[in-house]
RNA sequence: GCGGGAAUAGCUCAGUGGUAGAGCACAACCUUGCCAAGGUUGGGGUCGCGGGUUCGAAUCCCGUUUCCCGCUCCA
């Protein structure tokens, strides 16, 4: 990231601040790693965007129906889904460098094989010749300039990918799902009895952490760390209650945890985060086909909150990425100030999910089509497991892309005047849509003002009174927070029953009837919206 | 998790051992009236938190929390 770029992130981040958008979560107590709370312009911009989520996926279409499932769900489900053995991934740290990798993927070395340690220059491989020499004072090592020799490969069968190093800790578990108990009995009271015990029978390391598996065992949930199981978990369900026809879907927007290694780029990634996902049914070997009218589809719906341009594109996975249950991944990337990063993936999993829970379950997760003709039979009427497109994106990153997208600076003309940040949100995404100005606080513009509020707000439209300071402040911070319109009232408005109406994006202003303001901006809403071009 | 940087008013920052500051923002009033206007007044900081050194610490030392950058990992 340029200097320039990394400058724009922390002028994004103080304009949440400042502006209500996103605060740093328990902030009178020093913050909370990786915690962001949205401020009261940010509740509106994220539920905005989840809305229109929820309207392109489930209420413009018959095809798809919505879910709102627990966040907590029963352990075998994360058994059943893969998450409890992937997310958990013995790791190591090296004695020599410092260096934190996962056992499975370190470089290979027999015991007794000769493990040269090389470093990234001089001065390290001098400090790392001070602790090699009390980490294994029996040893003599030699060092050649950047390279070490003199250590052995060990018993465990490989050392660091970083150094070369053998000198390793203890293989720790790392579970990325945050775990909790349920239930009334206090699991640290149990577990404190299994130790105990275990210890007082003579049991090793291994029997102890046995011990305590078991008495966690019991009680143990999991906080999903995405919504996707609960749709095919319920699958069945709502085949039984909507009587879908496959191709369908069911759709979910909520809450996922995930114990992340690192956390970084503000909220891009969060432990605790938003994510909108949809699970199409479809019948095998038309995957592909849906696949790719999802990948359009989606790339469409991004487009159409206001990402547009060449800072929206389409990436294909390479097969070394794709899960091994995948026949194809595209993901959704936006050009972040750091660089293009993804909000959406949008996945084939084939029937891997489903037959995954059948297998789990013992039940049989199956749609029957009374009008396919099986391929085994070759009669009418088939039983099987549908294949699965699978768009997941992420809301908050959504937010974060919206916002980036959205900040502008626009420098100021030849006189030196007119210089403002302005956030070109799209109107429907706008927290606030329109602000209702009286020119001055006298003459009675006060209460008309309030008055068009209040027609407003009875429309169910946002909009919020604004007397603070002087106009050219009040369209500076309502431009600032991306309202799209402002209504001033001014001395004419008493004489003919007008007002201007002002948009942020050209500063363009025009006379519009009272009467007629609600209608106008509802229209507005209403249309399709492109963002201006950079000027 | 490792390495590097940072943390002083809501924001941007100045203050290198001796009385906590500026600009903007915020609140009230006056003047003004269409693109961050002027004036007067005011509120707001145990200098991230906890220890230590010192007669005295925002400043020096140690620890810790949080953020940013790089690596690593991931949606």
């Amino acid at each position: 990231m340029s200097a320039n770029e990394s400058n724009v992130m922390q002028k994004i981040v103080s304009l949440c601040k400042r502006r209500g958008f996103v605060y740093q979560s328990s902030e009178i107590y020093g913050g909370l790693r990786s915690s962001y709370d949205y401020g009261p312009m940010g509740a509106e911009l994220k539920r905005n965007l989840m809305n229109e989520w929820w309207r392109a996926m489930v209420h413009s279409r018959e095809d798809i129906v919505g879910l709102d499932a627990s966040i907590i769900m029963h352990p075998q489900v994360w058994r059943s889904s893969g998450h409890l053995a992937s997310f958990s991934d013995p790791l190591v740290d090296c004695k020599v460098c410092g260096e934190r990798f996962r056992a499975d993927k370190a470089p290979r070395a027999a015991e007794g094989d000769v493990a040269l340690m090389t470093f990234a220059d001089k001065g390290k491989a001098k400090a790392a010749m001070e602790r090699l020499a009390r980490i294994d004072p029996d040893t003599t090592f030699v060092r050649d300039g950047k390279t070490i020799r003199g250590a052995v490969a060990g018993a465990r069968g490989y050392v660091c990918p970083n150094c070369g190093s053998p000198y390793l800790s203890e293989e720790r578990q790392f579970n990325l799902m945050f775990r909790t108990s349920m239930g009334p009995v206090d699991p640290v009271g149990e577990l404190i009895r299994a130790v105990r015990e275990t210890i007082e029978d003579g049991g090793d390391d291994a029997a102890v952490r046995a011990a305590v598996d078991g008495a966690l065992e019991s009680s143990a949930v999991y906080l999903r760390p995405e919504t996707a199981q609960a749709m095919f978990v319920q699958f069945p369900n709502v085949l039984q209650s909507t009587s879908a026809k496959v191709p369908f879907g069911i759709a979910q927007m909520g809450r996922s945890f995930r114990n992340e290694v690192t956390v970084e780029h503000f909220i891009f990634r969060s432990v605790e985060f938003e994510q909108m996902e949809m699970e199409y049914f479809v019948m095998p070997g038309e995957g592909p086909k849906y696949l790719d009218y999802w990948t359009a589809a989606r790339m469409d719906w991004w487009r159409s909150v206001g990402l547009q341009g060449d800072a929206l594109r389409l990436r294909p996975h390479g097969d070394d990425e794709l899960a091994h249950y995948s026949n194809g991944c595209f993901d959704v990337e936006y050009r972040f100030p750091w660089g293009w990063d993804e909000l959406e993936g949008i996945a084939s999993r084939t029937d891997y999910d489903l037959k995954a829970h059948a297998a789990g379950s013992g039940k049989k997760l199956t749609y029957f089509d009374p009008e396919a003709e099986n391929p085994e039979t070759g009669k009418k009427g088939w039983h099987y497991v549908p294949h699965v497109i699978e768009p997941a994106a992420g809301a908050t990153r959504g937010v974060l892309a919206l916002l980036c997208d959205a900040y502008h600076e626009e420098p100021a003309d030849a006189e030196g005047k007119g210089a403002r940040t302005v956030l070109r949100l799209h109107p429907r995404l706008a927290p606030i849509k329109a602000g209702v100005l009286p020119l001055v606080k006298k003459q009675g513009m006060p209460e008309v003002a309030r008055g068009i509020v209040e027609s407003f707000l009875a429309a169910g439209i946002n909009a919020k009174y604004d007397a603070q300071h002087s106009i050219g402040k009040r369209y500076a911070r309502h431009d600032e927070i991306g309202t799209p319109f402002c209504l001033t009232v001014d001395g004419q408005t008493a004489e003919d029953g007008t007002v201007t109406i002002r948009h942020r994006d050209d500063r363009q202003q025009a006379r519009i009837a009272v009467d007629e303001a609600v209608d106008v901006v509802r229209q507005a809403l209403t249309d399709p919206w492109t963002p201006p071009a950079d000027a």
